[in-house]
DNA sequence: TGAACATATGAACAACTATTCATATGTTTA
DNA sequence: TAAACATATGAATAGTTGTTCATATGTTCA
């Protein structure tokens, strides 16, 4: 009757996991910022938000500059919009999008930053 | 014989697009950043990352803190590990995870600042 | 050396997601 | 009002990815 419980049981450090736990994030908190990143994680979005960050764009521009079809970039400025990281205004036909936020172009410039050292 | 063409093949704003253009980044440079931006997407590996940043780890520690198995976490890891997030020790049997980076919190730091705004 | 243990890893499956295609919506103008 | 055009969207598909399960690797200690 000897404890043969595996690692995934028992924890080796007791005092370092007691106070990792104590500063752990609420699930919730830690969940949403994943979803933020996801919105970062696709070529698409960067390319979007990065020609964005240099100026305010109708959907048919943003096409031709991202090199992708109308409908793909629609559906991914649907994805943005939801995220609050871009918003959008109306002129007659045409609707132009830009950066909702300054932290956008701050997590992009914080990336490259990494990505351009490692 | 008129120009029919849609959105997809006609700039409207000709200015506009020629400027974006220059600026904009290379293929590559995006596609990394995306990448990047791929390993924080994920809640499991920004629980694993948030608890690094509270202090070095064991596998099995983190484990426990995080609540997924031992495989989970160990496969997580990998990833975490090829972006050069985290750096590994090892002293005896026992494998010690921690942060490879400042930049690491930063960017979760930037991320989380968004999602409490937002 | 062999048992016990911490960690790593390959294969398979399930869930998610980006694009495409077709079409709908909304706006202008002839 | 009808045609032309910019944008949006639903459904389907193909590709990607996180977890699980089983097992392998590497280390210590009796």
């Amino acid at each position: 009757m000897k404890k043969i419980e595996q690692c995934d049981n028992v924890v080796i450090h007791e005092e370092i996991v007691k106070k990792v736990e104590e500063q752990m994030k609420d699930e919730e908190e830690l969940l949403s910022l994943a979803d933020l990143y996801k919105v970062f994680a696709d070529s698409s979005r960067i390319k979007i938000l990065w020609a964005l960050s240099v100026s305010e764009l109708c959907v048919c521009d943003l096409a031709v500059v991202v090199k992708m079809t109308q409908s793909a970039v629609s559906h991914q400025l649907r994805v943005l919009k939801q995220a609050k990281l871009v918003k959008s205004r109306r002129d007659g036909k045409v609707v132009y999008y830009s950066l909702d936020d300054d932290h956008v172009h701050q997590i992009i410039a914080l990336g490259l930053e990494h990505v351009l050292e490692k």
